[in-house]
RNA sequence: GUCCCGUUCGUCUAGUCAGGUCUAGGACACAGGGUUUUCAUCCCUGCAACAGGGGUUCGAAUCCCCUACGGGACGCCA
């Protein structure tokens, strides 16, 4: 059996849509998976969309996610160049293959492609003119996914525009054989034009590809496959909201296939050992962000430590926070590992520990400080803490054991929610008392202090 | 309008090709309960689907037909 050669064939616009992020994924994961070459074509034939910044974020695009290309943009091959905007000579080439077949025409200064078959003049409510049609016999061709396809092209069309340059439909095709391709695998809205590029292979005298339609990803909300335009529909809204990568890859992966057990969170190795064109799904499918979250908090609880601190490093230190002081920060991290569900979360999560200025929840204090008591609870933890003797957490449990004797309670925790918020604005975070340790006897008491002359004034 | 593709819980989906083991399984979300100093986790419970109709069959989510609905294509965009 021959070499399996996919391909990803973006057009630069300046975004990366997830369903252009998913259609790479498949491609890349049925190459890696069968020991294949994936390439990557730049399909830079509209020459108002093309341009060096477009194609730096498909780039990146692709390396934030880890799909890596054999073929293509920066390293190189032996199809190329891998630029359609720089493939003139070949389309030249194949073109002159139709020509001399008899199957092109000019027309309105564009060539056309000429079907076969009876010709005759129809009105035509879509395009609202009388065209011409051709009763041209029907394309077969399988789809792994969906079977059999039959569909019969029933206008000519045009192949290079009159300025010159060739459209979609011819370099598509010319491009998948010269560069050898032996799957293509794209999105269903595809589906219909694929009789039109099988008309081209076989007036080009080449065999057909086996096609693969993946389902399309629609809107969350309102009609339609998922819109060019808004938020949450492409790779940069994800990336900078700290997503995981691999995270994004799972469940990117599960939306349109799936590996047949129960399976859900996968790492990419993983995701390449379960993958294959079975499991890929007919239906269309619809992007459900809660569920990307979950993913993703499932992939950070999964994060080897050193590799969660680095991330988090460089995302506190994004937002602004002084993470210098590597030891106490690692420690901070330590705290909040397994417990933070996102790395966007992280920074109003840890504020607190960075600054003094930090935010408060409204909502927290209303719940903790209308109540009665807490302006003695605020006090008597203060008192409590001033006199603790070793700022350990061994120390801070005894002093806070003691407090509670003294009002006759087993446990201290009636003076832990007013505690936690005077010292950090929240009502939830890591363990308390590892906290009040790491924050340290100054600040706590300062804050401590502070929180009750708040509350006195009330 | 024409053609192509599809349709299982709100969402992602298993089951469909090889009809019975499906009183339709899992996950997210949601609701309730438990554990927890808080938050998160975790555990338990609940909610909730075979688009509709006709056929074939002893038996249909599964096979066939029709209808409805959804998506796509029909461009000198890709």
């Amino acid at each position: 059996m021959t070499q399996v050669r996919v391909r990803f064939a973006p057009s630069p616009t300046g975004r990366f849509h997830l369903g252009s992020a998913r259609t790479a994924l498949f491609n890349w994961l049925f190459a890696r998976k069968t020991g294949g070459v994936f390439v990557l074509r730049i399909e830079d034939t509209d020459p108002r969309r093309n341009t060096p910044e477009a194609l730096r974020v498909l780039l990146n695009g692709l390396r934030w996610l880890g799909l890596n290309w054999d073929e293509g943009p920066e390293t190189g091959g032996a199809c190329g160049p891998y630029f359609q905007s720089r493939r003139q000579a070949v389309y030249g080439r194949y073109l002159r293959k139709l020509h001399d077949s008899g199957r092109t025409y000019r027309k309105d200064g564009a060539v056309y492609f000429r079907l076969e078959g009876e010709r005759y003049l129809e009105y035509d409510p879509y395009l609202k003119a009388e065209v011409e049609k051709v009763r041209a016999a029907p394309q077969v061709f399988v789809d792994a996914v969906r079977g059999q396809v039959r569909r019969a092209e029933e206008k000519d069309f045009v192949l290079v525009r009159s300025s010159g340059e060739p459209v979609f439909h011819l370099v598509n095709v010319v491009d998948d054989i010269a560069m050898g391709i032996t799957h293509v695998i794209r999105g269903e809205d595809h589906l219909s034009n694929t009789a039109k590029h099988c008309e081209l292979f076989k007036a080009l005298g080449a065999p057909l590809p086996q096609f693969v339609h993946l389902p399309m990803i629609l809107n969350n909300k309102g009609p339609g496959k998922m819109s060019k335009r808004g938020d949450g529909v492409h790779l940069e809204d994800y990336s900078r909201r700290h997503f995981l990568p691999s995270a994004l890859v799972n469940f990117l992966a599960l939306l349109g296939w799936n590996p047949k057990d129960d399976s859900e969170i996968m790492s990419p190795d993983r995701l390449l050992e379960k993958f294959d064109l079975d499991g890929i799904q007919k239906g269309n499918a619809r992007f459900d962000e809660k569920k990307l979250a979950h993913v993703n908090t499932e992939h950070l609880r999964r994060l080897p430590r050193e590799e969660f601190m680095q991330r988090s490093l460089s995302v506190l230190q994004g937002a602004g926070l002084d993470v210098s002081d590597l030891t106490y920060s690692r420690a901070v991290l330590d705290l909040c590992r397994d417990k933070v569900r996102s790395l966007d979360d992280l920074p109003a999560y840890v504020t607190y520990f960075f600054s003094d200025s930090y935010p408060v929840d409204e909502k927290a204090r209303r719940r903790l400080m209308k109540r009665e008591d807490s302006l003695p609870k605020l006090q008597q933890a203060l008192a409590c803490l001033q006199s603790v003797g070793e700022w350990t957490e061994a120390g801070l449990e005894e002093g806070f054991a003691n407090l509670a004797r003294s009002h006759r309670q087993k446990k201290p925790f009636a003076w832990f929610p007013v505690t936690r918020f005077a010292v950090s604005g929240r009502a939830g975070g890591p363990d308390l008392l590892p906290m009040l340790a790491l924050l340290g006897p100054h600040r706590t008491l300062t804050r401590l202090r502070r929180a009750g002359r708040a509350q006195r004034k009330e």
